[in-house]
DNA sequence: CCGAGGATTGCACAGCTGTGCATCAGGCTG
DNA sequence: CAGCCTGATGCACAGCTGTGCAATCCTCGG
């Protein structure tokens, strides 16, 4: 027993009256130790509570079994729902997750990654913000894996996960013309990001295939509170929009209660509102917002098992997935639409 | 460069022609390095891209930098709150936060302490479940501090971080009578957390202290469906309540939408509902939901405090803190129970 | 009963860093 | 110019584990 008071295999092995190595094999899994001596040193170790340390053994072996998680704004229901999935998904495999927050600047996530190869983390999962190319190398040649989450930005040796948010962003606007809108709007943040991008330009790019241009507005975090701002500006305009499609949940509540709360609207007889992510909130009865869902099992799946294969594999690679339509009440039905236009 | 290929001290010291030693002391403030020295080991680890490999650091020193969280439904927006704050304080202290999700069982509580002690973690911080008292122990027994939040039974060198949930609950059942509520009721999840359990028995106690004997529901997981369903029961008997105190901000959500969207009650005018947590969902204009206030920053400034304080005082020790009641207007005001009852 | 082969075990080293101790250089003072 | 003191540097060891290699033990077959 040290300073630290840890107790380490030493220890057991003198209990144990054996030696240190036989401690370290049985702690080994396919190491070769007689079931007696198993047995002495299970004792000990139970006895003395002993528990090997990752530490040292991450010293020795290329594994540490860390990895880290690399989030802005984790308080997000979206961020808590992805990390959530992501250390329980990562601690079934063996693994274990560290968080390291970032204020979403550049500098601030390459001083995360430095923390992480600071650990000899196995993999880093960027969730927020971008890692600077350098850094990227940096990590590659330190042996860390970079994942990164709906960024954009190419880097060597990383792998990408995206979504189909353009297409997302496509449907939404079909969808909007579908139950009869006249006039389309688009609600989005001033952050920004590639995926909150991508949504706003196929949303866009539809509607304009159609002859289209509908009413824009852009501003502010990515936030309830933004949605309830943009969606009370909106809504005070004379050509009121009948459809709203708004890049995040979060914004979708906010601009569904202004809609209820300040111009005393029905939703959907009078607006149609779409989100994106199905958190959880959008499906209280409150709101029960039609939006996209985030496949969550499949970038956990994606992330996880990429990590559990081996690294021959340096080349770049992007997995894509796909964000389906959850169908609630937010948007008018068509018939609904019927019996509105008849009443 | 090791077959990891991680870079070392070694590598550096070579590049830069120096000692070790004296790459070790360039990283280590207060030691003592000539500037020439520094100056030349500093270019030649940026140059290198060398990172202090912070397990090795540990395994010498008494401290590991690490710090487990340990917590069950992170996904839960409290819980989010909490964590989010938390890392983000222990970051800024200079220390890094790993989480080891639990399903609130004691025997996977167990398994995450012992994971902590395996990463010879500074501290652990239980925010779910409870661990045992061997356990606990032997968390003492390797050096490992024990932070417990909202946990009741006292622990062998254990510091417990409490709230006053009676005297919140007692409160809340004051101010529903004092609005002027005749049939208060209870709304209460079967997850016999000791906080939960406190702020039940505050409500209860100060109520039979005035001679009523209230509603009470109690069921399932502490949740907003559990608030719906509890919600929809208590109103369609025949004694409606007019006053609700749930123990949670997630279920007092699902009571109001049960109150509005099943039953057609105003909220605050056919029924007053007061929370507990103050979760951001509770600014909502939708709910605008009265309750009390998790102190976050008093409960991380209390862990981060006494993490960094040196362990001399072994003594098991307990903070209090308050948890305040938000007004907002989920609850009848005076003045509107006067225009209500006149119309 | 003896030899061979396989299973076990222990030694010693690697992996990376921090630090006590001794050494050395250099500057300042007398 | 000599001596002393301070600051810088390097050696060697500690801290804990995994593993290659050699030695040893046991068992089984002949």
């Amino acid at each position: 027993m040290r300073s630290n008071g840890a107790v380490s295999a030493r220890d057991v092995a003198e209990a144990a009256g054996v030696s240190r190595t036989a401690v370290s094999r049985t702690f080994t899994p396919g190491a070769s130790v007689a079931p007696a001596t198993r047995a002495k040193v299970m004792a000990a170790a139970e006895l003395l509570g002993y528990q090997v340390n990752n530490l040292a053994r991450g010293l020795t072996r290329a594994e540490s079994g860390l990895v880290a998680l690399i989030v802005a704004e984790l308080e997000t229901p979206y961020r808590a729902l992805l990390v959530s999935a992501l250390t329980s998904k990562l601690q079934a495999a063996g693994k274990v997750a560290m968080i390291i927050n970032t204020d979403r600047s550049d500098a601030s996530v390459d001083a995360a990654l430095r923390q992480a190869i600071g650990y000899r983390t196995d993999a880093a999962i960027v969730l927020s913000g971008m890692p600077d190319r350098a850094l990227a190398e940096l990590c590659q040649r330190n042996g860390l894996r970079l994942v990164l989450i709906n960024r954009d930005e190419e880097l060597p040796g990383a792998v990408r996960i995206r979504l189909d948010d353009e297409q997302a962003g496509a449907t939404a606007a079909r969808t909007l013309l579908r139950v009869g809108c006249k006039r389309p709007a688009l609600v989005m943040s001033a952050s920004a990001t590639v995926s909150l991008a991508a949504r706003a330009r196929g949303f866009l790019d539809a509607l304009s295939g159609e002859g289209i241009d509908p009413m824009v507005a852009i501003d502010g975090p990515t936030h309830y509170k933004t949605g309830l701002a943009l969606g009370t500006d909106i809504l005070s305009r004379a050509d009121r929009p009948d459809g709203v499609f708004c890049v995040t949940d979060l914004i979708a509540f906010g601009v569904i209660d202004a809609a209820r709360q300040r111009f005393g609207l029905r939703v959907p007889e009078d607006l149609s509102v779409i989100g994106f992510d199905d958190v959880p909130q959008a499906s209280w009865e409150a709101y029960n917002l039609t939006t996209f869902r985030q496949p969550i099992p499949g970038i956990v799946d994606a992330c996880v098992d990429w990590l559990s294969r081996p690294l021959d594999e340096t080349s770049a690679k992007t997995v894509y997935l796909s964000a389906d339509i959850t169908w609630r009440t937010s948007v008018l039905s068509l018939s609904q639409r019927a019996t509105s236009t008849t009443a």
